[in-house]
DNA sequence: ATATTCACG
DNA sequence: ACGTACGTGAATATC
Protein backbone atom coordinates (compact mmCIF):
# COMPACT_ATOMS: atom_id res chain seq x y z
CA UNK A 1 0.00 0.00 0.00
CA UNK A 2 0.54 3.65 0.15
CA UNK A 3 2.45 3.62 3.58
CA UNK A 4 5.19 1.73 2.34
CA UNK A 5 8.48 4.06 1.82
CA UNK A 6 9.51 2.91 -1.46
CA UNK A 7 6.13 3.16 -2.65
CA UNK A 8 6.21 6.90 -1.56
CA UNK A 9 9.44 7.43 -3.13
CA UNK A 10 8.13 5.77 -6.69
CA UNK A 11 5.95 8.22 -6.78
CA UNK A 12 7.51 11.38 -4.83
CA UNK A 13 8.68 12.80 -8.81
CA UNK A 14 4.56 12.33 -9.96
CA UNK A 15 3.28 14.07 -6.92
CA UNK A 16 5.69 16.82 -7.51
CA UNK A 17 5.12 16.91 -11.64
CA UNK A 18 2.98 20.10 -11.88
CA UNK A 19 1.99 18.70 -15.18
CA UNK A 20 0.29 15.84 -13.67
CA UNK A 21 -3.37 16.40 -12.57
CA UNK A 22 -4.36 14.97 -9.51
CA UNK A 23 -7.97 14.95 -8.00
CA UNK A 24 -9.47 13.59 -5.16
CA UNK A 25 -12.44 14.41 -2.76
CA UNK A 26 -11.16 16.60 0.07
CA UNK A 27 -7.42 16.65 -1.58
CA UNK A 28 -6.49 19.23 1.26
CA UNK A 29 -6.19 15.72 3.42
CA UNK A 30 -3.95 14.44 0.84
CA UNK A 31 -1.76 16.91 0.60
CA UNK A 32 -1.42 16.97 4.40
CA UNK A 33 -0.60 13.70 4.74
CA UNK A 34 1.55 13.26 1.80
CA UNK A 35 3.70 16.98 3.31
CA UNK A 36 3.97 15.34 7.00
CA UNK A 37 5.90 12.31 5.47
CA UNK A 38 8.36 14.99 3.54
CA UNK A 39 6.27 14.81 0.21
CA UNK A 40 5.48 17.88 -1.37
CA UNK A 41 1.97 17.70 -4.17
CA UNK A 42 1.85 20.05 -7.14
CA UNK A 43 -0.95 19.80 -9.84
CA UNK A 44 -4.11 19.82 -8.00
CA UNK A 45 -6.85 20.25 -10.22
CA UNK A 46 -9.65 19.15 -9.11
CA UNK A 47 -12.07 18.58 -6.09
CA UNK A 48 -16.00 17.31 -6.03
CA UNK A 49 -16.49 18.61 -3.04
CA UNK A 50 -15.35 21.64 -3.86
CA UNK A 51 -16.85 21.37 -7.03
CA UNK A 52 -20.21 20.97 -5.70
CA UNK A 53 -19.66 23.61 -3.04
CA UNK A 54 -19.39 26.15 -5.73
CA UNK A 55 -22.76 24.58 -7.60
CA UNK A 56 -24.79 24.40 -3.91
CA UNK A 57 -23.17 26.31 -1.47
CA UNK A 58 -25.13 26.15 1.62
CA UNK A 59 -26.07 22.60 1.71
CA UNK A 60 -25.33 20.46 4.49
CA UNK A 61 -22.47 18.64 3.38
CA UNK A 62 -21.03 18.39 0.45
CA UNK A 63 -18.86 14.87 1.96
CA UNK A 64 -18.39 12.11 -0.62
CA UNK A 65 -21.03 9.56 0.82
CA UNK A 66 -23.80 12.09 -0.11
CA UNK A 67 -22.33 13.03 -3.45
CA UNK A 68 -22.35 9.75 -4.54
CA UNK A 69 -25.52 8.65 -3.40
CA UNK A 70 -27.07 11.95 -5.10
CA UNK A 71 -25.10 12.25 -8.63
CA UNK A 72 -23.56 8.18 -8.93
CA UNK A 73 -26.96 6.93 -7.59
CA UNK A 74 -24.34 4.58 -5.89
CA UNK A 75 -24.82 3.68 -2.05
CA UNK A 76 -21.15 4.19 -0.94
CA UNK A 77 -19.85 1.07 1.59
CA UNK A 78 -19.68 2.76 4.78
CA UNK A 79 -16.64 3.64 6.55
CA UNK A 80 -17.82 2.70 9.56
CA UNK A 81 -18.14 -1.14 8.04
CA UNK A 82 -14.18 -1.50 8.42
CA UNK A 83 -12.99 0.95 11.20
CA UNK A 84 -15.71 0.23 13.51
CA UNK A 85 -18.30 3.04 14.56
CA UNK A 86 -17.83 7.00 14.22
CA UNK A 87 -17.31 8.88 16.77
CA UNK A 88 -15.16 12.07 17.57
CA UNK A 89 -14.04 10.76 20.66
CA UNK A 90 -13.76 6.90 20.82
CA UNK A 91 -10.60 5.83 19.32
CA UNK A 92 -11.29 4.15 15.60
CA UNK A 93 -9.48 1.52 13.94
CA UNK A 94 -6.64 2.55 11.59
CA UNK A 95 -6.39 1.23 8.25
CA UNK A 96 -3.29 -0.71 8.95
CA UNK A 97 -5.20 -2.84 11.38
CA UNK A 98 -7.95 -4.15 8.81
CA UNK A 99 -7.23 -6.88 5.80
CA UNK A 100 -5.54 -5.28 3.21
CA UNK A 101 -8.05 -6.75 0.40
CA UNK A 102 -10.84 -5.00 2.17
CA UNK A 103 -8.74 -2.03 2.61
CA UNK A 104 -8.46 -2.30 -1.61
CA UNK A 105 -11.77 -2.59 -2.13
CA UNK A 106 -12.90 0.21 0.10
CA UNK A 107 -9.76 2.32 -1.39
CA UNK A 108 -10.86 1.64 -5.03
CA UNK A 109 -14.32 2.10 -4.52
CA UNK A 110 -13.84 6.07 -3.12
CA UNK A 111 -11.09 7.11 -5.42
CA UNK A 112 -13.71 5.84 -8.62
CA UNK A 113 -16.52 7.75 -6.81
CA UNK A 114 -14.06 10.68 -6.59
CA UNK A 115 -13.06 10.72 -9.92
CA UNK A 116 -16.73 10.19 -11.50
CA UNK A 117 -17.82 12.71 -9.53
CA UNK A 118 -15.70 15.47 -10.74
CA UNK A 119 -15.98 14.84 -14.06
CA UNK A 120 -19.66 15.02 -13.61
CA UNK A 121 -19.32 17.76 -11.46
CA UNK A 122 -16.45 19.60 -13.30
CA UNK A 123 -18.80 19.59 -16.41
CA UNK A 124 -21.74 21.48 -14.41
CA UNK A 125 -19.38 24.44 -14.16
CA UNK A 126 -20.25 25.05 -17.71
CA UNK A 127 -17.15 28.29 -17.83
CA UNK A 128 -17.58 31.35 -16.30
CA UNK A 129 -17.84 32.29 -13.83
CA UNK A 130 -18.20 28.92 -11.66
CA UNK A 131 -15.63 27.12 -13.67
CA UNK A 132 -13.09 30.26 -13.41
CA UNK A 133 -14.13 30.40 -10.03
CA UNK A 134 -13.11 27.10 -9.59
CA UNK A 135 -10.24 26.70 -11.66
CA UNK A 136 -8.14 29.84 -10.56
CA UNK A 137 -9.61 30.26 -7.15
CA UNK A 138 -10.66 27.71 -5.00
CA UNK A 139 -8.82 24.57 -6.42
CA UNK A 140 -5.53 27.32 -6.17
CA UNK A 141 -6.58 27.88 -2.68
CA UNK A 142 -6.58 24.68 -1.51
CA UNK A 143 -2.95 24.11 -1.31
CA UNK A 144 -2.22 27.77 0.45
CA UNK A 145 -5.36 26.44 3.00
CA UNK A 146 -3.35 22.75 3.62
CA UNK A 147 -0.33 25.14 4.35
CA UNK A 148 -2.02 27.43 6.79
CA UNK A 149 -2.89 23.91 8.76
CA UNK A 150 0.38 22.79 8.38
CA UNK A 151 1.86 26.01 9.37
CA UNK A 152 -0.06 25.96 12.46
CA UNK A 153 0.67 28.69 15.56
CA UNK A 154 2.94 28.64 18.41
CA UNK A 155 0.96 28.31 21.84
CA UNK A 156 2.01 29.67 25.44
CA UNK A 157 0.67 26.72 27.75
CA UNK A 158 2.45 28.31 30.48
CA UNK A 159 0.48 31.02 30.26
CA UNK A 160 -2.84 29.62 29.62
CA UNK A 161 -1.81 27.39 32.75
CA UNK A 162 -1.27 30.41 34.84
CA UNK A 163 -4.65 31.92 33.53
CA UNK A 164 -6.97 29.23 34.04
CA UNK A 165 -5.64 28.53 37.22
CA UNK A 166 -7.25 31.89 38.57
CA UNK A 167 -10.28 31.64 36.21
CA UNK A 168 -10.81 28.17 38.69
CA UNK A 169 -10.53 30.17 41.63
CA UNK A 170 -12.44 33.14 40.63
CA UNK A 171 -15.09 30.82 39.51
CA UNK A 172 -15.10 28.69 42.87
CA UNK A 173 -15.56 32.10 44.60
CA UNK A 174 -18.31 33.78 42.12
CA UNK A 175 -20.33 30.12 42.70
CA UNK A 176 -20.46 30.66 46.65
CA UNK A 177 -22.09 33.93 46.17
CA UNK A 178 -24.28 32.73 43.49
CA UNK A 179 -25.37 29.59 46.16
CA UNK A 180 -25.70 32.26 48.85
CA UNK A 181 -27.76 35.10 46.83
CA UNK A 182 -29.86 31.99 45.14
CA UNK A 183 -30.45 30.47 48.98
CA UNK A 184 -29.21 27.11 48.29
CA UNK A 185 -26.58 25.39 45.68
CA UNK A 186 -27.39 24.04 42.61
CA UNK A 187 -26.01 23.84 38.87
CA UNK A 188 -25.32 26.81 37.15
CA UNK A 189 -24.64 25.25 34.13
CA UNK A 190 -28.35 23.34 33.92
CA UNK A 191 -31.03 25.73 32.28
CA UNK A 192 -33.73 24.85 33.85
CA UNK A 193 -32.18 24.60 37.19
CA UNK A 194 -31.10 28.60 36.50
CA UNK A 195 -34.83 29.26 35.49
CA UNK A 196 -36.54 27.44 38.67
CA UNK A 197 -34.24 29.87 40.48
CA UNK A 198 -34.57 33.21 38.77
CA UNK A 199 -38.30 32.80 37.78
CA UNK A 200 -40.37 30.65 40.50
CA UNK A 201 -37.95 30.83 43.24
CA UNK A 202 -36.91 34.29 43.17
CA UNK A 203 -40.05 35.13 41.10
CA UNK A 204 -37.80 37.31 38.46
CA UNK A 205 -39.94 38.81 36.03
CA UNK A 206 -39.12 36.66 32.70
CA UNK A 207 -38.18 39.04 29.94
CA UNK A 208 -38.55 36.44 26.83
CA UNK A 209 -38.98 33.13 25.57
CA UNK A 210 -36.28 30.92 23.45
CA UNK A 211 -37.34 30.13 19.93
CA UNK A 212 -37.74 26.68 19.57
CA UNK A 213 -39.29 25.39 22.77
CA UNK A 214 -41.07 28.78 24.14
CA UNK A 215 -39.10 28.49 27.73
CA UNK A 216 -37.96 31.62 29.43
CA UNK A 217 -34.16 33.33 27.92
CA UNK A 218 -32.07 33.67 30.47
CA UNK A 219 -29.51 35.07 27.88
CA UNK A 220 -27.08 37.72 28.47
CA UNK A 221 -29.46 39.99 27.48
CA UNK A 222 -32.42 38.84 29.25
CA UNK A 223 -29.64 38.94 32.53
CA UNK A 224 -28.16 42.00 32.11
CA UNK A 225 -31.93 43.09 32.31
CA UNK A 226 -32.59 41.45 35.00
CA UNK A 227 -29.93 42.96 36.43
CA UNK A 228 -30.80 46.43 35.79
CA UNK A 229 -34.19 46.44 37.82
CA UNK A 230 -32.59 46.42 41.31
CA UNK A 231 -35.25 44.32 42.72
CA UNK A 232 -34.46 41.70 45.63
CA UNK A 233 -32.89 39.48 43.63
CA UNK A 234 -31.10 41.25 41.19
CA UNK A 235 -27.62 40.83 42.22
CA UNK A 236 -27.81 37.48 41.25
CA UNK A 237 -28.15 37.74 37.55
CA UNK A 238 -25.09 40.07 37.68
CA UNK A 239 -22.82 37.27 39.27
CA UNK A 240 -24.42 34.80 36.79
CA UNK A 241 -23.24 36.84 33.82
CA UNK A 242 -19.59 36.66 35.67
CA UNK A 243 -19.71 33.20 36.11
CA UNK A 244 -20.84 32.86 32.23
CA UNK A 245 -18.08 34.73 30.88
CA UNK A 246 -15.26 32.85 32.71
CA UNK A 247 -16.66 29.39 32.29
CA UNK A 248 -17.15 30.28 28.65
CA UNK A 249 -13.49 31.49 28.47
CA UNK A 250 -11.91 28.56 30.51
CA UNK A 251 -13.57 25.81 28.89
CA UNK A 252 -13.85 27.08 25.46
CA UNK A 253 -10.32 28.44 25.14
CA UNK A 254 -7.83 28.40 28.07
CA UNK A 255 -8.21 24.55 29.03
CA UNK A 256 -9.13 23.56 25.18
CA UNK A 257 -6.32 24.71 23.59
CA UNK A 258 -3.50 23.42 25.11
CA UNK A 259 -4.53 20.31 24.79
CA UNK A 260 -5.04 21.10 20.76
CA UNK A 261 -1.04 21.54 20.61
CA UNK A 262 0.56 18.33 18.56
CA UNK A 263 3.04 17.37 20.47
CA UNK A 264 5.77 16.51 17.50
CA UNK A 265 5.31 20.39 16.11
CA UNK A 266 4.19 21.57 19.06
CA UNK A 267 1.94 24.23 17.72
CA UNK A 268 -1.64 24.43 16.64
CA UNK A 269 -3.04 23.30 13.88
CA UNK A 270 -6.51 23.82 13.12
CA UNK A 271 -8.42 23.11 9.95
CA UNK A 272 -9.75 25.76 7.73
CA UNK A 273 -12.95 24.69 5.94
CA UNK A 274 -13.39 25.78 2.57
CA UNK A 275 -17.33 24.11 2.13
CA UNK A 276 -19.19 25.11 4.87
CA UNK A 277 -20.15 28.62 4.63
CA UNK A 278 -23.31 29.32 2.58
CA UNK A 279 -21.63 32.91 1.86
CA UNK A 280 -17.76 31.81 0.22
CA UNK A 281 -16.61 32.21 3.57
CA UNK A 282 -14.12 29.65 5.15
CA UNK A 283 -14.64 28.44 8.79
CA UNK A 284 -12.24 26.88 11.19
CA UNK A 285 -12.93 24.18 13.63
CA UNK A 286 -10.56 22.09 15.87
CA UNK A 287 -9.75 24.57 17.35
CA UNK A 288 -12.10 27.14 15.83
CA UNK A 289 -9.28 30.06 15.27
CA UNK A 290 -11.59 32.74 13.68
CA UNK A 291 -13.56 33.36 17.24
CA UNK A 292 -10.71 33.97 19.42
CA UNK A 293 -11.60 35.95 22.16
CA UNK A 294 -10.83 40.11 21.71
CA UNK A 295 -13.57 42.24 22.97
CA UNK A 296 -13.68 41.94 26.88
CA UNK A 297 -10.79 42.63 28.85
CA UNK A 298 -10.69 39.02 30.47
CA UNK A 299 -10.87 36.99 27.05
CA UNK A 300 -7.73 39.37 25.40
CA UNK A 301 -5.69 37.37 27.77
CA UNK A 302 -5.85 34.58 25.70
CA UNK A 303 -4.59 36.15 22.64
CA UNK A 304 -1.30 36.66 24.21
CA UNK A 305 -0.74 32.98 24.50
CA UNK A 306 -0.75 32.71 20.50
CA UNK A 307 2.82 33.08 19.29
CA UNK A 308 5.51 33.10 16.38
CA UNK A 309 7.89 30.82 15.95
CA UNK A 310 10.79 31.57 18.49
CA UNK A 311 12.55 34.90 17.54
CA UNK A 312 9.86 35.63 15.51
CA UNK A 313 7.23 38.34 15.07
CA UNK A 314 3.47 38.44 13.77
CA UNK A 315 2.08 40.10 11.39
CA UNK A 316 -1.61 41.16 11.13
CA UNK A 317 -2.97 42.64 8.31
CA UNK A 318 -6.43 43.49 8.41
CA UNK A 319 -8.90 45.35 6.08
CA UNK A 320 -10.52 48.31 7.27
CA UNK A 321 -14.63 48.28 6.70
CA UNK A 322 -14.22 45.84 3.69
CA UNK A 323 -17.81 45.25 3.52
CA UNK A 324 -19.18 49.24 4.01
CA UNK A 325 -16.27 49.40 1.45
CA UNK A 326 -18.10 47.22 -1.58
CA UNK A 327 -21.26 48.57 -0.17
CA UNK A 328 -20.02 51.87 -1.75
CA UNK A 329 -18.70 49.63 -4.38
CA UNK A 330 -22.47 48.05 -5.93
CA UNK A 331 -24.53 50.90 -4.77
CA UNK A 332 -22.67 53.48 -6.34
CA UNK A 333 -23.39 55.95 -3.93
CA UNK A 334 -21.15 58.92 -3.92
CA UNK A 335 -21.06 60.41 -0.96
CA UNK A 336 -20.11 56.60 0.31
CA UNK A 337 -17.72 56.44 -2.06
CA UNK A 338 -15.96 59.88 -1.78
CA UNK A 339 -15.59 59.29 2.32
CA UNK A 340 -13.69 56.41 1.10
CA UNK A 341 -11.79 57.96 -1.27
CA UNK A 342 -10.96 60.61 1.31
CA UNK A 343 -10.36 57.90 3.79
CA UNK A 344 -13.17 59.39 6.13
CA UNK A 345 -14.90 58.26 8.92
CA UNK A 346 -17.70 56.54 7.39
CA UNK A 347 -19.72 56.21 10.79
CA UNK A 348 -18.66 59.92 11.23
CA UNK A 349 -20.56 60.75 7.87
CA UNK A 350 -23.83 58.41 8.43
CA UNK A 351 -24.43 59.96 11.80
CA UNK A 352 -24.07 63.33 10.70
CA UNK A 353 -26.60 62.54 7.89
CA UNK A 354 -29.15 60.77 9.62
CA UNK A 355 -29.47 62.69 12.78
CA UNK A 356 -28.88 66.42 10.15
CA UNK A 357 -25.46 67.85 11.82
CA UNK A 358 -22.35 69.14 10.76
CA UNK A 359 -19.86 66.54 11.10
CA UNK A 360 -18.08 67.94 13.51
CA UNK A 361 -20.57 68.36 16.00
CA UNK A 362 -21.05 64.21 16.19
CA UNK A 363 -21.38 62.85 19.71
CA UNK A 364 -20.08 59.53 20.38
CA UNK A 365 -23.28 58.16 21.47
CA UNK A 366 -24.33 59.58 17.58
CA UNK A 367 -21.31 57.51 15.44
CA UNK A 368 -22.25 54.71 17.81
CA UNK A 369 -26.00 54.82 16.47
CA UNK A 370 -24.78 55.11 13.36
CA UNK A 371 -22.39 52.38 12.86
CA UNK A 372 -25.26 50.36 14.53
CA UNK A 373 -26.78 51.62 11.10
CA UNK A 374 -24.55 50.64 8.85
CA UNK A 375 -24.02 47.65 10.00
CA UNK A 376 -28.12 47.24 9.77
CA UNK A 377 -27.89 47.94 6.17
CA UNK A 378 -25.43 45.07 5.07
CA UNK A 379 -27.35 42.42 6.97
CA UNK A 380 -30.55 43.97 5.58
CA UNK A 381 -32.24 45.21 9.10
CA UNK A 382 -35.76 45.80 9.78
CA UNK A 383 -36.75 48.61 12.31
CA UNK A 384 -37.48 45.83 15.10
CA UNK A 385 -34.13 44.35 15.24
CA UNK A 386 -32.55 47.87 14.89
CA UNK A 387 -34.76 48.94 17.56
CA UNK A 388 -33.74 46.28 19.69
CA UNK A 389 -30.10 46.39 19.21
CA UNK A 390 -30.32 50.55 19.73
CA UNK A 391 -32.29 50.31 22.63
CA UNK A 392 -35.04 52.61 21.23
CA UNK A 393 -38.41 52.10 20.33
CA UNK A 394 -39.61 51.18 16.68
CA UNK A 395 -40.85 54.15 15.38
CA UNK A 396 -37.74 55.84 16.51
CA UNK A 397 -35.61 52.97 14.60
CA UNK A 398 -38.21 53.21 11.51
CA UNK A 399 -37.31 56.98 11.60
CA UNK A 400 -33.45 56.39 11.84
CA UNK A 401 -34.15 53.90 8.82
CA UNK A 402 -36.13 56.25 6.66
CA UNK A 403 -33.47 59.00 7.21
CA UNK A 404 -30.91 57.10 5.96
CA UNK A 405 -32.32 55.69 3.16
CA UNK A 406 -33.46 59.15 2.66
CA UNK A 407 -29.54 60.15 2.17
CA UNK A 408 -28.42 57.30 0.80
CA UNK A 409 -31.25 56.02 -2.15
CA UNK A 410 -29.43 54.51 -3.95
CA UNK A 411 -28.89 51.86 -1.68
CA UNK A 412 -32.33 51.09 -1.10
CA UNK A 413 -32.46 50.91 -5.29
CA UNK A 414 -29.11 48.47 -5.14
CA UNK A 415 -31.46 46.17 -2.54
CA UNK A 416 -34.78 46.27 -4.58
CA UNK A 417 -32.73 45.54 -7.42
CA UNK A 418 -30.52 43.03 -5.72
CA UNK A 419 -33.96 40.87 -4.81
CA UNK A 420 -35.42 41.51 -7.94
CA UNK A 421 -32.96 39.57 -9.47
CA UNK A 422 -33.02 37.14 -6.90
CA UNK A 423 -36.34 35.94 -7.31
CA UNK A 424 -35.75 36.17 -11.02
CA UNK A 425 -32.83 33.65 -10.78
CA UNK A 426 -32.96 31.72 -7.83
CA UNK A 427 -30.02 32.62 -6.71
CA UNK A 428 -27.33 36.17 -4.83
CA UNK A 429 -24.02 36.49 -7.16
CA UNK A 430 -20.24 38.12 -5.71
CA UNK A 431 -18.39 39.99 -7.16
CA UNK A 432 -16.40 37.00 -8.83
CA UNK A 433 -19.78 35.20 -9.55
CA UNK A 434 -19.76 32.68 -6.35
CA UNK A 435 -23.92 32.16 -6.38
CA UNK A 436 -25.86 31.04 -3.31
CA UNK A 437 -29.41 30.12 -4.13
CA UNK A 438 -32.39 31.53 -2.23
CA UNK A 439 -35.69 31.11 -2.27
CA UNK A 440 -38.74 32.52 -0.80
CA UNK A 441 -37.27 35.93 -1.96
CA UNK A 442 -41.54 38.27 -2.47
CA UNK A 443 -41.39 40.72 -4.96
CA UNK A 444 -41.37 44.20 -3.49
CA UNK A 445 -41.36 44.03 -0.08
CA UNK A 446 -40.22 46.94 1.93
CA UNK A 447 -37.64 46.90 4.69
CA UNK A 448 -40.36 46.62 7.62
CA UNK A 449 -41.07 43.46 6.56
CA UNK A 450 -38.14 41.45 4.81
CA UNK A 451 -38.18 38.10 5.69
CA UNK A 452 -35.34 35.68 6.36
CA UNK A 453 -34.25 34.49 2.68
CA UNK A 454 -34.33 38.36 1.62
CA UNK A 455 -31.58 39.23 4.44
CA UNK A 456 -29.77 36.57 3.49
CA UNK A 457 -29.84 37.76 -0.12
CA UNK A 458 -29.03 41.22 1.09
CA UNK A 459 -26.31 39.82 3.20
CA UNK A 460 -24.79 37.65 0.65
CA UNK A 461 -23.61 40.07 -2.36
CA UNK A 462 -21.44 41.60 0.56
CA UNK A 463 -20.29 38.75 2.74
CA UNK A 464 -19.73 36.81 -0.21
CA UNK A 465 -17.40 39.07 -2.08
CA UNK A 466 -15.50 40.52 0.88
CA UNK A 467 -14.84 36.57 0.97
CA UNK A 468 -13.46 36.65 -2.58
CA UNK A 469 -11.48 39.13 -1.82
CA UNK A 470 -9.96 37.59 0.62
CA UNK A 471 -9.09 34.23 -0.55
CA UNK A 472 -7.64 36.29 -4.22
CA UNK A 473 -5.66 38.21 -1.71
CA UNK A 474 -4.54 34.87 0.11
CA UNK A 475 -3.62 33.72 -3.46
CA UNK A 476 -1.73 36.53 -4.50
CA UNK A 477 0.15 36.46 -1.10
CA UNK A 478 1.22 32.63 -1.04
CA UNK A 479 2.64 33.23 -4.73
CA UNK A 480 4.86 36.19 -3.74
CA UNK A 481 5.83 34.59 -0.62
CA UNK A 482 7.33 31.80 -2.99
CA UNK A 483 8.78 33.94 -5.88
CA UNK A 484 10.54 36.52 -3.47
CA UNK A 485 12.49 33.62 -1.61
CA UNK A 486 10.74 34.92 1.42
CA UNK A 487 10.83 32.12 4.95
CA UNK A 488 7.64 34.41 6.65
CA UNK A 489 4.43 31.94 6.96
CA UNK A 490 0.68 32.59 6.41
CA UNK A 491 -0.72 31.08 9.64
CA UNK A 492 -4.49 32.29 9.94
CA UNK A 493 -7.46 33.89 8.23
CA UNK A 494 -10.27 35.54 10.23
CA UNK A 495 -12.99 36.93 7.10
CA UNK A 496 -10.91 40.36 7.32
CA UNK A 497 -7.83 39.50 8.65
CA UNK A 498 -4.74 37.42 7.43
CA UNK A 499 -1.71 36.62 10.21
CA UNK A 500 1.58 35.52 9.62
CA UNK A 501 5.13 34.90 11.21
CA UNK A 502 8.65 36.56 10.05
CA UNK A 503 11.68 35.76 10.65
CA UNK A 504 14.26 37.96 11.88
CA UNK A 505 14.62 40.99 9.42
CA UNK A 506 11.99 40.21 7.32
CA UNK A 507 9.14 41.68 8.68
CA UNK A 508 9.75 45.10 6.37
CA UNK A 509 9.20 43.17 3.52
CA UNK A 510 6.44 40.77 4.71
CA UNK A 511 4.41 44.10 6.08
CA UNK A 512 4.90 45.50 2.19
CA UNK A 513 4.08 42.65 0.00
CA UNK A 514 0.66 41.76 2.35
CA UNK A 515 -0.38 44.59 2.07
CA UNK A 516 0.55 45.36 -1.64
CA UNK A 517 -1.37 42.30 -2.67
CA UNK A 518 -4.10 42.76 -0.49
CA UNK A 519 -5.25 46.21 -2.19
CA UNK A 520 -3.94 47.67 -5.62
CA UNK A 521 -3.74 44.52 -7.77
CA UNK A 522 -8.01 43.65 -6.61
CA UNK A 523 -9.00 47.43 -7.03
CA UNK A 524 -7.36 47.14 -10.36
CA UNK A 525 -8.69 43.84 -11.23
CA UNK A 526 -12.03 43.97 -9.84
CA UNK A 527 -12.70 47.72 -10.85
CA UNK A 528 -13.27 48.73 -7.43
CA UNK A 529 -15.34 52.31 -6.89
CA UNK A 530 -13.62 52.25 -4.07
CA UNK A 531 -10.39 51.65 -2.58
CA UNK A 532 -9.47 49.01 -0.22
CA UNK A 533 -7.71 50.12 2.74
CA UNK A 534 -5.33 47.58 5.08
CA UNK A 535 -4.00 48.15 8.44
CA UNK A 536 -1.26 46.36 9.53
CA UNK A 537 0.33 45.78 13.30
CA UNK A 538 3.30 44.26 14.52
CA UNK A 539 4.46 42.44 17.48
CA UNK A 540 5.53 39.32 19.71
CA UNK A 541 1.53 37.96 20.01
CA UNK A 542 -1.48 38.03 19.50
CA UNK A 543 -2.25 40.54 21.63
CA UNK A 544 0.06 43.34 21.81
CA UNK A 545 0.55 44.06 18.35
CA UNK A 546 0.98 47.61 17.38
CA UNK A 547 0.25 49.65 14.34
CA UNK A 548 2.87 49.47 11.20
CA UNK A 549 2.93 53.48 10.24
CA UNK A 550 4.18 53.54 6.44
CA UNK A 551 7.44 55.23 5.74
CA UNK A 552 8.48 54.80 9.71
CA UNK A 553 11.49 52.98 10.97
C1' DA B 1 -29.62 14.46 18.71
C1' DT B 2 -31.36 18.94 20.12
C1' DA B 3 -31.55 23.33 22.50
C1' DT B 4 -29.31 27.12 24.42
C1' DT B 5 -25.72 30.15 25.02
C1' DC B 6 -21.84 32.85 23.54
C1' DA B 7 -17.08 33.43 21.31
C1' DC B 8 -15.70 35.82 16.64
C1' DG B 9 -16.16 38.65 11.82
C1' DA C 1 -49.85 37.05 17.23
C1' DC C 2 -45.35 36.46 16.65
C1' DG C 3 -40.30 36.01 15.66
C1' DT C 4 -36.98 39.75 13.55
C1' DA C 5 -30.11 41.65 11.52
C1' DC C 6 -25.94 38.18 8.29
C1' DG C 7 -22.32 34.23 8.73
C1' DT C 8 -19.87 30.61 11.71
C1' DG C 9 -18.11 26.56 15.90
C1' DA C 10 -17.85 24.76 20.68
C1' DA C 11 -19.36 23.72 25.32
C1' DT C 12 -22.88 22.22 28.20
C1' DA C 13 -26.96 19.99 29.74
C1' DT C 14 -30.94 17.38 28.69
C1' DC C 15 -33.74 14.23 26.04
Amino acid sequence: MLDSAPTLERLRPIFADPNIAKLNQNIKYDLLVLRGRGVEVHGVSGDPMVADYLLHAGERTHNLEELARRYLNHPMVPIEDLIGKKSKKQPQLRMDQVAVDRVAAYAGEDADAAWRLCLHLESRLEGPPLRTLYDELEIPLIEVLAELEYNGIRLDKKLLKRVGDDMGRRLEQIEKEIYVLAGRPFNIGSLPQLRKVLFEELKLPIQGKTGVTGAPSTDQETLEKLAALGLPGSELPRKILEQRQTAKLKSTYVDALPEMVNPATRRIHASFNQTVAATGRLSSSDPNLQNIPVRSEQGREIRQAFLPEEGWRLLTADYSQIELRLLAHFTDDEALQRAFAEDHDVHSLVAAQIFGVEEGLVTPEMRRMAKTVNFGVIYGMSGHGLAVRLGISRDEANRFIEAYFARYPKVLDYQAKLLEECMRTGYVSTILGRRRAIAGVRSKSTYQQRNQPEREAINMEIQGSAADLIKLAMLHIHQRLRRDGLRSRMLMQIHDELVFEAPPGELKQLAALVKEEMTTPLEKELSLRTPLKVELAAGPNWLDVEEIVEGEG
